[in-house]
DNA sequence: TCAAAAGTGTTTTTGATACACCCATGT
DNA sequence: ACATGGGTGTATCAAAAACACTTTTGA
């Protein structure tokens, strides 16, 4: 937590290095376990937990604004990262406001102003992360997403919309590469899948079908030290993936 | 063309009404005479043309923003308008910037400033349509989508991203609503999904699939007057078709 | 040795595509 | 009467969904 005097600094220096009125809010995938995750923050004396978000410098493309976020965040460079909303009602800032009115001397200061976010999600490797806490926070982790907390703001509706999206783009994008470690099994895979969809799938179907997309590799090595039959190692490959991106899964008409 | 004058008074003016920073930009679909057409403006003293575009009020919603920015060019009120993507290059306004820096006094003021524009893209009845040029302009006209004029600012990139979502938006969401008139013929609808996507489509094929939407209501009469043989008349069964936007047309997984 | 997980099929169903025939209408 | 566009139907093919059997492994 700020003290007083920390946070009118802070708020003098934002005021100087970021545009007025635009935030932007990551909603950090990961995978781990067999269980979905979101990045989330929390401060000691707030019960609420909010999603990763900063604001965008003077000269700065928005994209790379996102990724210095992220990276901040989580020590990560270059991950998938894709804009998907924008939030504008100028109410979804309101408590935010009340609560820094209270602190900063009343009239024009950076953070009682009101936002409009830019939304982005990430897909990243979970292993690789290392969450890091913002000047607001103390807390930073993945929050399972069958155990989510409750949310600051309208960030619930970030998280939502985030998530909607990502299923949707399910149906006609290959997603995995940037949420599996290089090395995985097919039922680690369909996981991943189902996972996201929130759904069983059927293990034979899903296979034949991710391979029909000829994205992955089958590697030579199983993964032993299960209980059971070893399963076969795959990775993707790469250059298939990113035309698949490219091109999508299924034209549609 | 605005006098210095007026310029100065609608910036000072505009200073006070809107939110800095941020602009939104519609890219208006229309389709008459199996032709798709944008909404499109132009200065007598400039070659490019542009988009129907403006600004936030500073507590305005932006979706509200968008409806009005559209209401004022179009006449219509309550239209189908869909947010697609933020354009945020620091560098997409410099030819912008430069041209009002020349005109107005330097230093701070609304146009010369950095603007991050939400684009949104909408659906609409040609018919209904009062082409209305903003004050920065002396015309407010359709341009067919195989005849387009030169582009002013990253207005290209903006029509063209807002062309590839609609035609991603076509295959998971019927369409058709907001662009055709109430009663229309099979003909006249396969025409619409054709010039979205560029393509020739089978008659037959067509036919089938649209109606295994379950989102059109067949009507008796026939519309009459044609050369040939007269085509049945169809309208869209508002219930269904909405439902089907919520749904969606097909799962994927 | 057996339960559970994984590999590798086949059958069935569905939807997309391609194609054929007949009907109505104005010239 | 005929060319053209429109209505309706069928054959074919490919992909999705449903389902079955065998293999491996640790307990």
């Amino acid at each position: 937590m700020l003290t007083k005097q920390q946070l009118e600094e802070f708020e003098a220096e934002a005021g100087m290095m970021y545009l007025d009125h635009i935030s932007i809010d990551c909603v950090v995938f990961g995978f781990h376990e067999g269980q979905m995750k979101v990045l989330m923050l929390k401060s000691n004396n707030e019960e609420a937990w909010y999603l990763p978000g900063g604001f965008v410098m003077k000269q700065e493309p928005i994209e790379v604004a996102a990724n210095r976020i992220l990276a901040t965040r989580t020590g990560l460079d270059k991950v998938f990262l894709k804009q998907f909303h924008v939030f504008g009602d100028p109410d979804r800032s309101k408590i935010h406001n009340e609560m820094y009115s209270e602190v900063l001397p009343a009239g024009n200061n950076f953070f009682t102003q009101r936002f409009i976010s830019i939304g982005y999600y990430a897909l990243v490797d979970f292993f690789n992360v290392i969450p890091t806490p913002d000047v607001f926070s103390e807390i930073c982790t993945w929050r399972d997403l069958d155990d989510l907390p409750k949310f600051q703001l309208d960030h619930e509706l970030i998280f939502r919309t985030a998530l909607d999206t990502l299923r949707l783009q399910l149906s006609y994008q290959p997603i995995g590469y940037n949420l599996m470690p290089k090395e995985f099994t097919m039922p680690e895979l369909q996981k991943l899948y189902e996972t996201i969809l929130g759904k069983k799938l059927d293990r034979r179907n899903f296979q034949r079908r991710i391979l029909g997309f000829g994205i992955l590799n089958k590697l030579e090595q199983t993964r032993k030290g299960g209980a059971h039959k070893a399963p076969y190692l795959y990775s993707f490959d790469l250059k298939k993936y990113q035309a698949a991106l490219k091109e999508g899964l299924k034209s549609g008409w």
